[in-house]
DNA sequence: AACTCATGCAACCGCTTTAAA
DNA sequence: CTTTAAAGCGGTTGCATGAGT
């Protein structure tokens, strides 16, 4: 399987393309189509090898691209299809129509991985980070919301409460689960996973978070059927983004299905307290993101469940 | 205004896969 | 079946631009 030489050649053109190159290739293209890629540039008048010719026309000049932001859909249609097939930018395009694999590469290295990242999320698993500083900032959050740690840090007055804080941690560190509940979502324990959320970077303090038990409660009503799905699901997670009533732009959402089992790498928590059991038990019907419609929380491949490709990949 | 740093993206590099001889 | 060229693909680089100091 020899490499292909083209790229070897001596005296061809390297670099940014020029409207001229640009207007060459394209009108070649579209009056005689690309053909062979190695002969094209000659025949086309262009001094660039092959495959520098095909880069251009399949990630900038084909008509049938689209430019711009990606949309909400889009980013979760990424962010899901990277849980199933990795870094398959390819397989992940065909999902995308007009987008190119090198387009969807570049914005989940710039966007979406710093953001799973950010949020204490392995970007390739998509499961929480096992070390302990990936975790750090839930467990300060986990903390702070325990009165452990000040609203408004103070240093010359803290002295005291730091030590709390982190013992306060360290007791995290040692219980069986950690999350973050938003309860700006409405879930129901039983029914289907709990919502989860983290937070982007800028989080606002608009939301209250709560923490969850280890194992979630049983609704009424709910049964073993409901705790078998629970155990099933253990370990994965979904997420997505919805608009923030606050400020108009978006926040960040996670569903943790399950917790224990070794589901969750993250560092356990102590129990539940009576008022989160009970944020656990509300209708996920009724479950809806801003007033612009529900945001699909669900595990891989049930968000594409008639999808050939991802039946045949799975 | 000048400089540094961070970010986004186009393009390249080189390995793998596919198809033809 | 083997060899080879071509195409496909994912990782990485480097430049342009904007934000911050």
């Amino acid at each position: 399987m020899g490499r292909s030489p083209c790229c070897d050649e001596n005296g061809l053109k390297k670099g940014p393309w020029t409207q001229e190159e640009d207007e060459k290739l394209l009108h070649y293209i579209q009056k005689n189509g690309h053909g062979s890629w190695r002969t094209l540039p000659r025949l086309a008048g262009l001094n660039r090898c092959g495959k520098s010719c095909r880069l251009r026309w399949t990630n900038y000049l084909r008509p049938d691209i689209k430019r711009g932001k990606f949309s909400r859909e889009e980013e979760q249609t990424i962010l899901h299809l990277h849980s199933v097939l990795g870094n398959k930018w390819s397989a992940i395009a065909t999902h995308l129509p007009g987008r190119t694999d090198n387009e969807i590469k570049n914005f989940w290295n710039t966007h979406l991985r710093k953001r799973l990242i950010q949020m204490g999320f392995d970007p390739m698993t998509h499961r929480p980070r096992t070390d302990f500083f990936a975790a750090l900032p839930q467990l300060i959050a986990l903390a702070a919301l325990r009165g452990q740690l000040p609203a408004d840090p103070d240093p010359p007055q803290q002295a005291g409460t730091t030590a709390a804080a982190l013992a306060g941690l360290i007791g995290a560190l040692c219980s069986p689960q950690l999350t973050l509940l938003d309860t700006t979502t409405t879930t129901t324990a039983a029914a289907a996973p709990p919502v989860v959320s983290s937070s982007s970077a800028d989080d606002d303090a608009a939301h209250q978070y709560y923490l969850p038990r280890t194992t979630f409660p049983d609704a009424p009503g709910s049964g073993e059927a409901a705790h078998q799905r629970q155990q099933q699901a253990a370990g994965l997670i979904s997420y997505g983004r919805r608009p923030d009533d606050d400020d108009g732009g978006d926040v960040d959402v996670f569903a943790c299905y399950g917790a224990g089992g070794g589901g969750s790498s993250l560092p356990p928590l102590t129990d539940l307290s009576d008022d989160a059991a009970t944020l656990l038990q509300v209708d996920t019907a009724s479950s809806q993101f801003g007033s612009g419609g529900s945001i699909p929380l669900l595990p891989w491949p049930e968000f594409f469940p008639d999808d050939p490709f991802i039946t045949d990949f799975l």
